[in-house]
DNA sequence: CGTTTTCTTGAGATGTGTCAATCCTCGTGG
DNA sequence: CCACGAGGATTGACACATCTCAAGAAAACG
């Protein structure tokens, strides 16, 4: 009923549209959900990180791309005996419920930023997300440097912010030429203030931290 | 346990971080969910039509602002007992799970709308999914006429597409003048040919409808 | 009717996309 | 060890979609 599952870096796990007969968890790596229009046009639409879960109850057709960024292990168990185990044992519902409204919220916050968002904005949010994670910044209080390793290439990030790698290069030399960021080579990223950048990323800080 | 409560077009039922004691449904009416940036910008992050579910368990401070888009009544249910509930009675938790996995896919949907459609595909996209909604049109095979009426101003329209209203009004007036849809008035839609609609939001319709 | 809101349309500004050239960085093979 | 090549990244010039600001028109409303 369960098994193990391993993917390389770029490989696709699923298509859009595949019957997709298994459900999973990521136990390693980092995979993203993606949509492609017919000329080529395509946007992220989700992360999945260790922990998160990949497929839907009840549903078998894969509403979207999903590739492994990493080498990504699954933990995959079969779609027949998963839902069974969902009607026998509530706690299992309950807890996907709680992963996919946090799924959810985090959707929702990416719709704002892709909608109202400028370029300059757009990065500096997602710089500011990959650094709350990389780390409980949250305890930090703002006066510690931090440096950490960008996941991405330019042109994934491109594809999360809804923008052409040109754009996001030009943004991210700006924000360097401004001194929010710091770059050691083209992926080891530097903050020195952490605050700096949060008020580069058009979010109200003063309630969304602290509270 | 479980009372109603109605609320005016226009009025806002919860702002984003106040404390939401009750959970409730959406028993008539339409309502809006949005988030706001200090300067003003706005983004619509979400729809709640009749039946749809308001607030999270397990959390009590709304997240978005959460506004009546039309005369609204909610059937409303306080926090704890709603929560003692879903702890007993399992099937609930399964139908509020498929509920947030619908949204989900919704909001992902409109993420790709955001960030990667232009201004008239984003028009013809929100006109087709009104449409859509309006009647079951997937059975209509294409031939025949539709109307219908929008049930939103050209600012709210711009604030679910991340447009400005007068770009919004320019790509309305653009589909009108080449026969893609018609307007009696500003609000009354017709049209003409679905499949042709269809072709302007962008989408793969080869695969979307028919499967 | 006046008044207000909503919508349309225009002219010009601007941010981001497009296309193209060049530059790193790093791994590979001569 | 160096030359080479490939993928990723940067930068420039220019095009163009969308925004901004502003004036009116149309509809809604008292």
């Amino acid at each position: 009923m369960k098994y193990y599952r391993e993917f390389e870096a770029g490989q696709t796990i699923v298509w859009s549209g595949d019957e997709l007969n298994f459900v999973a968890s990521v136990v390693d790596g980092i995979a993203s959900l993606s949509q492609t229009m017919e000329d080529g046009r395509r946007q992220m639409v989700g992360l999945l990180l260790p922990s998160d879960f990949l497929g839907r109850p009840g549903r078998a057709a894969a509403p979207y791309d999903v590739t492994a960024s990493t080498k990504v292990t699954l933990c995959c168990f079969r779609r027949g005996p998963f839902e069974e185990l969902m009607n026998t044992t509530p706690h299992v519902a309950q807890r996907l419920l709680e992963m996919t409204l946090d799924e959810l919220d985090a959707a929702r916050e990416w719709l704002l930023l892709l909608g109202r968002k400028t370029a300059r904005e757009k990065i500096a949010s997602l710089l500011a997300i990959i650094a709350r994670r990389k780390a409980a910044i949250a305890q930090h209080n703002h006066e510690t440097d931090f440096t950490f390793d960008l996941p991405m290439t330019r042109e994934a990030m491109a594809d999360y912010l809804g923008l052409t790698l040109e754009t996001v290069s030009r943004q991210v030399s700006a924000l360097k030429r401004d001194g929010v960021i710091k770059l050691q080579g083209k992926r080891e990223v530097t903050i020195p203030d952490f605050s700096r950048l949060l008020d580069e990323t058009g979010d109200d800080n003063d309630g969304g931290l602290l509270v």
